[in-house]
DNA sequence: CCTTGTTTAGCACGATCGTTCGTGCTAAAC
DNA sequence: GTTTAGCACGAACGATCGTGCTAAACAAGG
């Protein structure tokens, strides 16, 4: 294994990349820094120095994460023109990185959101909760410019449309994976057609593809 | 401690009901014999006998789960008369056992799912399908009875119906416990009053309540 | 060549994990 | 009164967990 200087940011991404994987799978509290380590032929002394704590490294895992979500999710449906098309989008390319299995366990912050839901506080539980408030307020406000565009009726609640789509997404990263079964891919799809159509304008439905 | 012979099953039930309730939060991988042990302030080798191995334990807790929610979900909602009431009972009676912690960690099952949803096969993970499975079917099979009542459209797709309804369901049971706000739940029951509206006849709307 | 700082390895620690074993106690069966 | 079965105990096993401490391997700058 190569030891250069400077090589320690590449190794730390190297470690952080597997851990993610990982964590979508075993669950961030499975983590094993053992385990790490041996997959990647490394010692568990010189894994754990890049972290101190594991702490630290469920941390730096989540932000690792977060960075592969955006990149997956976020970055390819913002290319999509603001308004309904953008809101769909987003729907779509949720659904399509869970089934890419970006993450080999379905969606990281699913996972994490389930395991940490129920457990007291701390910054590891606060940041998993953070994560997902974005990705909620950015469906929300993909929803709210929709709106403004005339593509969703006026008397459309968007927090309540963004929390409806959501569960669709979130069930069907829940779904294939239980079932082993991909058509809850297209369940989900069903589901969020229905609810864009349903609050959509005239404009707004002429704009969906 | 009492230790009469016949006494054997009572606690078992005693351990199985701190484990259920237990594993409803930490999962059920999270399950430890010793802790479950002090937890009851009984001996680890005690306890472990009554089961003769962790998965044993967890698949005895399963069961056990499966009963309390029976007991807590089902029973109530069967009490409502066929049709479009009784499927929305059973929407009604499942975030009311969420919203009542039966299990302190909320939905059993949804831990449960979420966790070994991504596993590799075997006695634990099938046992969650299968819930899983029967609940969904319950679901559906009370969606299909009030489509026989005319209670729902004729052109009412009660498979997806059943998968959007448990959506809301389950996306209440995250949110709530990660933001610790039961505000979601309200949002899962508007969500279902409009999935519930949007499919049914003038006679369904008419018997909501 | 020597120093300096970064990165990894080696080794050991206390704790906890699931599991096994032998034992003791009590109530029931004979 | 003797035997049997049920139930729980305490001690110990090997493995693995996260976490320290120390030293070696390395690249770069003087």
């Amino acid at each position: 294994m190569t030891r250069n200087p400077g090589m320690g940011a590449a190794t730390r991404d190297t470690i952080l990349r597997l851990a993610a994987d990982q964590a979508s799978v075993e669950g961030l509290g499975g983590l094993s820094i053992g385990q790490l380590a041996t997959q990647l032929g490394m010692s568990k002394s010189g894994l754990f120095a890049h972290f101190g704590s594991k702490e630290r490294l469920q941390l730096a895992t989540i932000e690792d994460a977060r960075r592969r979500y955006v990149e997956a999710v976020l970055v390819p449906a913002l290319r999509a023109p603001r308004g309904i098309r953008r809101l769909d989008a987003l729907c779509d390319s949720f659904l399509s990185y869970v089934e890419r299995a970006v993450f080999p366990g379905g969606c990281f912050f699913a996972a994490a959101m389930a395991e940490f839901g129920g457990k007291e506080p701390g910054p590891v539980r606060d940041k998993i909760a953070d994560c997902q408030r974005q990705w909620t307020a950015t469906l929300q406000r993909a929803a709210d410019a929709a709106r403004d565009c005339a593509e969703l009726m006026d008397a459309c609640e968007t927090e309540q449309l963004a929390f409806e789509l959501e569960a669709a997404l979130l069930s069907a990263n829940w779904y294939v994976r239980l079932y082993d079964d991909p058509s809850y891919f297209d369940r989900a799809r069903h589901a969020v057609r229905s609810l864009l159509e349903a609050g959509s304008t005239p404009t707004g439905r002429q704009a969906l593809p």
